[in-house]
RNA sequence: UCCUCGAUAGCUCAGCUGGUUAGAGCACAUGACUGUUAAUCAUGGGGUCCCUGGUUCGAGCCCAGGUCGGGGAGCCA
């Protein structure tokens, strides 16, 4: 038995397969079939002539994502998926399903996410999948080649860690536990051990949030460096993230295909990335800087007008189609095809309509955005519109940022914190910093976040035995693998999702 | 918690200012078609119009309350 991503070194040959039928077109005598078996998509041909006819009936009968074994010549075919196909000799059914929900037409998210268990066989989520695990060995291989020892952080703890998200609150033996928002302090304590050391683990968010960037269960991965300032994080940050798209585009080609990825965007972390200061990138967002000859708000207005223009030529089109519809000179499954279309550009529509409204809120969130706060959503992405790259943004405000950001010496009242924000409206992929290393200031911002100071005792104790500068980030493998595959919705990241008011399947 | 949009067949949707027996396509079943890629033809089965209450001669449609879901704000990766 060989497997489907294999049957370019098996051109003219007769091989075995196993797998599903993940879809069938039948006409006399002839069922093409789209076989997959897990490593991908190939067209199978049964022919009647070829393998007689109890096998063809069974394979003409077969439902959708029945599994079967076939036998058969590999043919080069440029038309199809991954080039080859199939033209079986013999077949022999393994198990015949019973009728399967999900349809080659459209379906809603709500119906999608409830087979989120079957939805994983089609194309596009395998795909995504498949960038999903280049992306997590992407990761290990950079901080593995670089010297970094993954070291994990408990997923129980018994401290909320920055004391401003909700938690998930579980029962620890009788005392009350929470479950993990971020492994950051212990990564400290890490990395005082082994130097460079990085976390990989589930992160959990209580936020009652229902948004396309949110999850209430997501992976982290939080690298912390000892002797590292934050401009040896920035450069960290930037490499980093570099060698792991770069790897994605280079090896995962196909995948991004199947997801009719525009890779324009992601190319561009091959230059270097765009690194500014917070008040800098505050007079950006507000419309007071200019970048490459124009304002966000210039921006913003040419944005509102495509989608004024995509919303009129969507119009017309159904318009068109429907005049046509009505004409009566259609064949039947011309109309069908038109209504189809109808369909699909009606639910454009909505979209757009959608869209409008967000583009409408970044206009009022860039004027009456206020210094010294923390950017929204839509502020990072009227931010890394005007550029179309990669942005660092670094010296935060301090009070926006956690208590263990250190202070700039020479930028009084700024913390040396630094966000990546991804383009096309990814927003913040990573976030950093260097780490206080003044014991006395910690304490007084441990109270005035209002944080029981008994809980991170153990923490300060770092800070007594051998301090030094460290830096670190965190990095939410979901947004990264949302930005990379150009995906609407954070929730097809990750194979079952869990979100506000979803724990199944 | 707030703003906003929505719930009609297994799925995606249409259903006019409230009016006879609620529609289409896909899917499914049966038959016809020798190369298809969501576009062939014919026939067929398939409905608690989200729930509760109200207005009305009459409610899928109007009103009130609820449930669930989409998008966003807040918060964040």
């Amino acid at each position: 038995m060989i497997y489907i991503k294999q049957l370019a070194q098996h051109e003219g040959q007769t091989v075995q397969l196993s797998g599903w039928n993940a879809q069938k077109r039948d006409s006399k005598g002839l069922v093409f079939m789209t076989f997959r078996d897990g490593t991908g998509f190939c067209q199978a041909v049964i022919d009647l002539n070829v393998v007689g006819e109890e096998s063809f009936e069974a394979a003409k009968r077969l439902p959708q994502e029945s599994s079967l074994s076939i036998t058969g010549k590999v043919v080069k075919d440029e038309r199809q998926i991954g080039g080859f196909e199939i033209q079986v000799t013999s077949l022999q059914v393994i198990a015949e399903a019973t009728e399967y929900p999900i349809t080659p037409k459209e379906h809603g998210v709500d119906f999608l996410m409830d087979n989120r268990h079957l939805w994983l066989r089609s194309r596009r989520q395998w795909a995504i999948m498949r960038v999903r695990n280049r992306i997590i060995f992407a990761i290990h291989e950079f901080f593995q080649s670089r010297g970094f020892v993954q070291m994990d952080a408990p997923i129980f703890t018994g401290n909320a860690c920055e004391g401003t998200t909700n938690l998930f609150e579980t029962d620890y033996y009788g005392e009350p536990a929470y479950l993990s928002q971020s492994g950051q302090l212990y990564g400290e304590a890490m990395a005082m051990a082994q130097g460079l050391i990085y976390t990989f683990g589930p992160t959990f968010r209580a936020e009652k949030s229902k948004t396309r960037r949110h999850l209430s269960e997501f992976w982290m991965i939080e690298p912390e460096m000892a002797f590292y300032d934050l401009k040896m994080d920035m450069d960290l940050i930037e490499d980093f993230v570099r060698s792991v798209v770069t790897k994605v585009l280079d090896e995962c080609a196909d995948e991004l295909k199947a997801l009719e990825r525009e890779t324009s965007y992601l190319e561009k972390v091959r230059e270097p990335f765009i690194r500014m200061k917070y008040e800098d990138a505050v007079s950006i967002i507000k419309g007071e800087k200019e970048v490459n000859g124009r304002t966000s708000l210039v921006m913003l207005a040419e944005e509102q007008q495509k989608l004024v223009d995509e919303k009129l030529a969507t119009e017309n089109e159904i318009a068109e189609r429907e005049a046509k519809i009505k004409s009566g000179e259609l064949k039947k499954g011309e109309i069908n095809f038109n209504q189809s279309k109808i369909d699909k550009l009606k639910a454009q529509l909505t979209d757009i309509a959608e869209r409008q409204q967000a583009v409408e809120q970044w206009i009022h969130s860039a004027n009456t955005f206020e210094r010294g706060n923390d950017f929204g959503g839509g502020d990072e992405t009227v931010l890394t519109k005007m550029f179309g790259q990669p942005v660092m943004v670094y010296n935060w405000p301090q009070a926006v940022k956690a208590f263990y950001m250190k202070e700039d010496e020479t930028d009084k009242g700024y913390a040396k914190g630094v966000d990546l924000l991804a383009p096309e409206g990814y927003g913040e992929v990573v976030g950093g910093g260097e780490r206080e290393t003044d014991i006395e200031r910690l304490k007084s911002k441990i109270i005035e976040h209002e944080l029981p100071m008994s809980a991170f005792e153990w923490y300060l104790d770092l800070r007594k035995f051998g301090n030094v500068p460290h830096s670190g980030f965190g990095l939410g493998l979901e947004r990264l693998v949302a930005w990379i595959c150009g995906l609407q919705h954070i929730r097809e990241t990750i194979p079952f999702p869990r979100s506000y008011g979803r724990l199944l399947p």
